[in-house]
DNA sequence: ATAATCTTTCAGTATCTACTGAAAGGACAG
DNA sequence: CTGTCCTTTCAGTAGATACTGAAAGATTAT
């Protein structure tokens, strides 16, 4: 609130240059939420909060993005969803507010498990049906012997092997969410 | 090309069934392609080259996709630029052919690494940059020391270490994709 | 040169996704 | 119960993305 009156090294005042450096990151959390399942608008909110650390109710969040209500409360809910935000209620407040996670690789962590599941999981799965309709008890031995199937099996077989390697990867990375991120990086650097 | 004609076992013809199993295939890449940032019929294109494992032209993949000329035209040099499809000329064929790059973890290694470019690195880059516009020497030592400015630095500071070891690791991976995953996963699953 | 064969481009269109704003649905206060 | 405050829902619309088909561009054969 109150103005930092003698400060002659800046000339836009820290309110302001706080919003600003938050935007900015905003505008490039957004961004990259789109790629990650998550779109713009989830992104830009879920940035806000996190940024801000701390708790904003619904109009907050209409007001800095430029969002209706109807949009804020949609994706407030699916952020929910996710469990990367949490709803918050203050006392002798009637107005629910938000907050994001605060720690980062819990964040990351249930966003990777969430797509491993929806993504991953499916192919996997297809990939052994696959299989299965091309053996030898599907097929016959003749012509499971011929050289177009003989290819596509082998293709299918390396896939799922590194399917399932990189699943096992994900399962860890997300077993030891609470661990932090640090102690995986150091295996990982050390090894190499 | 010569049906198996004594095979009491399968009631469909092998042929047929290759068919069936590969765009079950197809189908599911496809759908796992749009979350990759790669869209669906580039997606589709890929698992078809990939999984027949033997060069195909664009009028084979017009027609097994049913998309149009310009469609496969587009779509096949989008995945020739991503570089994990490669033109083929066969001797005496006027036309152009299409493969999949044949190792799993190159193809992965590809993506990872074209992506960690174009989300993770702007990132990281928009991180340190807020950083600088909220230190001291740009907000006077007072302001500076205003809760909301040090929560919203504190929450600048998590992130980055996280993008920048998460940075390393896909660096990793990319770095040791002819190695193959097994290597790096093996030492995973070790230090748990 | 002309024809034949194949590829690329792109304006127009279809399809899908995200967003708005208004109306309906709680929840609490008096 | 009635009014106030806040949230949710959803039909309609705007905007983004993907696709088609036809025309133009290449390349090789004759």
């Amino acid at each position: 609130m109150i103005a930092n009156a003698i400060e002659p090294k800046t000339t836009t005042n820290p309110q302001q240059q706080l919003k600003t450096v938050q935007d900015l990151f905003i505008r490039r959390w957004g961004e990259m939420g789109q790629t990650w399942g998550i779109n713009r608008t989830m992104g830009e909110i879920h940035a806000f909060l996190y940024i801000t650390a701390q708790p904003q109710c619904t109009d907050d969040v209409m007001e800095r993005l430029n969002i209706s209500r109807g949009n804020a409360s949609m994706s407030l809910r699916a952020l929910c969803d996710w469990g990367i935000i949490r709803r918050l209620h203050k006392r002798g407040e009637r107005r629910e507010f938000f907050e994001s996670l605060s720690d980062v690789w819990e964040i990351f962590s249930i966003i990777a498990a969430e797509r491993k599941r929806r993504e991953m999981d499916p192919v996997l799965e297809t990939i052994k049906q696959c299989q299965k309709m091309l053996d030898e008890s599907s097929l016959g031995k003749a012509a499971a012997k011929q050289e177009p199937v003989q290819l596509t099996r082998q293709r299918l077989a390396s896939m799922e092997e590194f399917m399932a390697v990189t699943n096992k990867i994900f399962q860890q990375f997300i077993g030891n969410a609470r661990s932090g991120l640090t102690r995986v990086v150091k295996v990982l650097l050390k090894a190499f």
